[in-house]
RNA sequence: GGCGCUGUCGUCUAGAGGCCUAGGACAGGUCCCUUUCAAGGACCAUACACGGGUUCGAAUCCCGUCAGCGCCA
């Protein structure tokens, strides 16, 4: 029998986590969970010049948001756990060197320009692949492999198998991209005298214009949708689609069916491009479905995050905003975005709305009246007395009743969209409606309202 | 340039010789609903890269071409 699954994500801190190394990282962890094995973090941090704490803590940020915990590896908070360690490739010199020491008692290498080179073997390099099947390598004109450079520092080829195979990796689940390069690494394991692990490549993310996802582009970065506000259950579910397909024609599926699903045979081979537009629906789903603890506790860490001023707000009013805004958007930025105009009683007016809603000879008027109709409910201030006034002063100015509405949404938000107006309006309550409409009003009596 | 991987709607995919006049989802379009924006409902359009084989039968197997991507130099 095979001996227990041990995987490994092996990110190198360069300040982000990149989505394509999350959803690398999320194969493996799903693929240890799916077999009861362990996953492993490991942390490639040889570039020194950008080796800061900083962006080791983005790393472990990033994991912890998408919900992917390891078993063995830095937990993020100074300590370590697991026995295989350490963990920093930076702590790893010493075990570097005795398994140079060890690559040259073999006689497979010698020293070419004050560096030292792995005499590749000219036999054909086979690499059975858990996806991409068995792959061979002609290597009759494969040059040899430098494994310590002049300056003394290993190379990555060389750690790589190293690492794996002092940490006892059974599967190596990474990026297509690496595919070309591992019958080197198996070559470096018959040398070392280990057993290479089974290989996964899985296919890349490609960006909109189809080549592989850079730092660069818009979205690359795991970070970016957690400062937009996205749920990190359905970013890992649209990660778990890219390269991957559960089948029957189902796409949102809660995590613990992902692990049982998941398994390497039926990952694709084919390349799959990020779409940001199908993220953000399934972000929608997600976000419909919380329930509405999860949603309060959601909207209450991203909106103190972001908009530190909701501390200053009447709770009351949080409480009945939220979920009215809740139903017309799907990611926390949105949610803050729209409740920004009751954060603070001198709102501003977007350019629209001034353009739309409060340029015509008549707003003054119909303002006025809204003010009256509105001061006139003595009854419970609620949506059917609002709406009941908004249609009186519709009528009285001989005007459709989505007129009156529509500027009465501007007034009080300064917006041309939001919420569902008659709810809006319960929501704030008479005294700040009232209130908002006569600074409206007098506004725009003193010319201030005027679109640019 | 060499080598490798891949090639089903614009995008993600289902499909492992007959169940496919190719299914689902996002995006798009039309309509309905309607208080803007959403949401919801109904419907529509769009794909097996190309050319050869193999087979009674191919999106599915083989070969070639082309294209995309990746790795190495």
């Amino acid at each position: 029998m095979s001996s227990p699954v041990r995987v490994r994500f092996a990110p190198s801190p360069t300040g982000m986590l990149h989505i394509g190394g999350a959803r690398t990282a999320l194969f493996n962890w799903l693929y240890a969970r799916h077999t009861g094995g362990k996953f492993i973090l490991r942390i490639e941090d040889t570039d020194q010049a950008r080796n800061t704490q900083e962006a080791v803590d983005v790393i472990f940020r990033g994991m912890r948001w998408l919900g992917l915990d390891w078993d063995e590896g830095p937990d993020g908070k100074g300590g370590t756990s697991g026995d295989r360690g350490p963990y920093f490739q930076s702590q790893r010199a010493e075990i570097y060197r005795k398994y140079l020491e060890k690559l040259k008692a073999t006689d497979k290498t010698y020293e070419d320009g004050g560096a030292l080179k792995f005499k590749m073997p000219k036999t054909p390099g086979v690499v059975k692949d858990l996806v991409c099947g068995e792959v061979t390598f002609d290597r009759t004109m494969e040059p040899d492999l430098v494994v310590q450079r002049k300056d003394g520092s290993p190379v990555f080829h060389f750690v790589n198998v190293v690492d794996d195979l002092e940490m006892g990796i059974t599967h190596v689940i990474r990026g297509e991209d690496h595919l070309t390069n591992t019958h080197k690494h198996i070559a470096l394991y018959d040398a070392l005298g280990g057993t290479p692990p089974q290989f996964a490549h899985i296919p890349l993310i490609l960006n909109r214009g189809g080549s592989k996802m850079s730092k660069r582009d818009e979205g690359a970065a795991l970070g970016f949708y957690e400062d937009a506000g996205y749920l990190p259950a359905a970013v890992r579910n649209y990660l778990c689609l890219l390269g991957w397909s559960p089948g029957e024609n189902q796409e949102i599926l809660p995590i613990d069916e992902l692990v049982q699903r998941f398994d390497l045979p039926n990952i694709n081979r084919s390349n799959a491009r990020f779409d940001g537009d199908k993220l953000f629906w399934m972000n929608g789903e997600y976000w419909r479905s919380l329930r509405d603890t999860d949603f309060q506790k959601f909207a209450g860490e991203y909106l103190r995050r972001t908009r530190p001023k909701v501390a200053q707000m009447d709770p009351a009013l949080l409480e009945r905003l939220l979920p009215l805004i809740r139903e017309k958007v799907r990611t926390g930025r949105e949610l803050a975005e729209w409740l920004d105009p009751y954060l603070v009683e001198d709102y501003d007016y977007t350019e629209e709305a001034k353009k739309k809603q409060l340029a015509a000879p008549e707003v003054g008027n119909w303002l006025s009246a809204l003010v009256a109709a509105f001061g006139a409910i003595t009854g419970a201030w609620d949506d059917a007395a609002v709406e009941g006034a908004c249609k009186k002063v519709a009528d009285e100015a001989g005007a459709k009743p989505a007129k009156v509405i529509h500027l009465a949404r501007a007034a009080v938000s300064g917006r041309t969209v939001g919420p569902s107006l008659f709810g809006l309006l319960t929501a704030l309550g008479k005294e700040r409606v009232l209130a908002r409409l006569e600074r409206t009003r007098r506004q725009l009596a003193e010319g201030k309202l005027v679109a640019a």
